[in-house]
DNA sequence: CCAATTTCGTTAGGTTCCATACGATAAAGT
DNA sequence: ACTTTATCGTATGGAACCTAACGAAATTGG
């Protein structure tokens, strides 16, 4: 996405039309699907995995968009700005490479996002007490209570992102998502 | 990714120690829920909500990880740019837009990811029959033969991913993501 | 017809992100 | 002590990625 500066206004250009995830121009789900079953009619493939993983991956792109277009517009905050501060709003003063882990980034990236984050005022970089080497990442009071306000929002629409699945289904779904991500990190 | 010659051999490195997606360092999925369960006591959440469309977007970026570092490693491919190859080979020769809206990329984007997919001889550019604004892709033989033998492999690790899932699961999963991206496209 | 509008893909500019390669510090081995 | 060896966070270079602006081509409407 492209950076504001914090509290810059953004304003219009609302609905430019770009081509991004989820916009899937004149095919549906269902046509694409049909057509890649088609395709690999010939293969030995295990469908239901391939359905389960891809729209996995589908389903992220098109969160991922709902969410830069709606709460984190306006906020000068990128995905991953807002995932940083997160973090570090959720675990307290953490070390960089605790950060980097939850947020699901490199720790270089995680340098380059800090960068920017320092510069908005959002977040404050401490030396370690005892280890030199490292880095402590906190938030500052704008940070702290950017997040308070920002966050009701965010659950706000993760509450519409899930609108049409009823609480059974929005638990097995975690569930399964979570077998995944469990059963990954332990290669 | 970092980006290799296609054919490189890029050769080993392969444990290297980087804090990426999945990796949650000393946290796992349940200490980190735990404590965010915690942090967020007192506010007026959905957790349900939450859960779900968090551990989506952890379970991709976990999979697209495994993925970049089994199948993708060696074959001088990124994630988009096999996404890419994967949509024209599915389709056929397509126009450009189509392409990025069903890769979920911007047509700027593509515009990169193309050229450096045309410099690894793997697609071709071709003019549009009637409307001389448009491009068609498709594959070079090259990259017919790359997907021919990189696709089953793909799949493999695909069935991977979902191995803890049982058949009922895996339908489930891909039924209720699909309903998602469906609520989302239709805003 | 021919101007105005729309719709293409590309380009330009900037941020994010990764892998790699450091330089610095800490820990372990001798 | 004093070399190794491991582990920090950061710097670098390049691909991916977006938006916005653009030029060319197609379409529309007097």
């Amino acid at each position: 996405m492209k950076r504001v500066a914090p509290g810059g206004s953004c304003s219009a250009s609302a609905a430019g039309g770009s081509n991004v995830a989820g916009m899937t121009g004149h095919h549906d789900l269902r046509s694409t699907e049909d057509a890649i079953t088609q395709r690999l009619g010939g293969l030995n493939i295990d469908f239901e995995a391939m359905w389960a993983v891809s729209n996995i991956y589908r389903a992220s792109a098109s969160i991922r968009n709902h969410f830069e277009r709606t709460v984190l517009r306006d906020t000068g905050l990128t995905w991953t700005g807002f995932v940083v501060m997160w973090v570090v709003w959720i675990w307290g003063e953490s070390e960089t490479r605790h950060v980097a882990a939850e947020a699901g980034i490199s720790k270089g990236t995680l340098t380059g996002v800090t960068k920017t984050l320092e510069s908005y005022r959002y977040v404050r970089r401490s030396p370690h007490p005892t280890d030199r080497r490292r880095v402590m990442l906190a938030l500052t009071p704008p940070g702290e209570r950017l997040m308070r306000t920002l966050f009701p929002d965010f659950n706000r629409e993760e509450a519409f992102v899930v609108k049409d699945l009823d609480g059974e289904q929005r638990r097995a779904l975690a569930a399964a998502l979570r077998t995944i991500v469990r059963h990954l990190e332990t290669s």
